[in-house]
DNA sequence: CCAACGATTAACT
DNA sequence: GTTAATCGTTGGT
């Protein structure tokens, strides 16, 4: 398995504070290949969850048995299950025992769209869907790479599953609020966490954000 | 044990 | 813009 203009993320590469590491998660790629074939994801839209600090992290509260896979190493899946119907997918991110992670929200199909677009052809619209919408969302991005309750856990350092570093990468990003997620005076104040790539159409056009200039990698 | 609530989506007005 | 669908997790009783 190769991805051109690709390389493979290291173990350490994950390694590092979630808010530092999301904004480099964007222009990567996150493969998954099975017996029916490889579906490859190129991330442009995620949100940062920075554990016990976090109101609006899983990890808030503490540990528990949905959450586990956040406190363990960084570079794997951490998968849960969203409103009764989707599987929603987060890279773990820093050191074991700091339980932050990313939640992958949006992304564009660059490899094994004809496999991404049968696995959400349950929905009767799916056919005419734009190629570009097939992983725009968080449970649709999880849905084209056919997460399951069994994903949680994966290691991204794996044959399953792995994560690709862009040997391009973009050096220009959108921060502003997460979705779905309130707070006193709105979490965007606080917590303006979103990070998107502008431009992009498999990202949705929700609210306005602010354009920030990456610092060089 | 039980009730409330989502890190959402698609369909409908 | 609004709302129903849908069910595991969580926290309180």
């Amino acid at each position: 398995m190769d991805l051109p203009g690709f390389t493979r993320a290291s173990r350490d590469w994950f390694r590092r504070p979630v808010l530092n590491l999301a904004p480099l998660l964007l222009g990567c790629a996150l493969a998954r290949t099975t017996g029916d074939g490889t579906v490859a994801v190129r991330i442009t839209e995620v949100e940062a969850y920075a554990g016990p600090a976090d109101p609006g992290s899983h990890a808030f509260r503490g540990r528990t048995a949905r959450n586990a896979t956040m406190f363990g190493e960084p570079g794997h899946l951490y998968c849960y299950f969203s409103y009764g119907v989707h599987h929603n997918l987060n890279v773990v991110c820093d050191e074991a025992g700091t339980p932050t992670g990313c939640l992958l929200r949006a992304g564009q199909v660059i490899r094994g769209a004809e496999l991404a677009r049968s696995r959400r052809t349950a929905k009767p619209r799916a056919t005419a869907l734009p190629e570009q919408h097939l992983a725009r969302g968080p449970g649709n991005l999880g849905q084209a790479l056919g997460s399951s309750r069994e994903t949680d856990g994966a290691d991204l350092l794996g044959d399953e599953w792995s994560w690709w570093l862009p040997q391009d990468p973009p050096a220009l990003w959108r921060t502003g609020p997460r979705v779905g997620v309130s707070g006193p005076g709105g979490d965007g104040e606080l917590h303006p966490w979103r990070f998107w790539l502008p431009g992009e159409p498999s990202v949705s056009a929700y609210r306005p954000g602010t354009a920030r200039a990456s610092r060089g990698r």
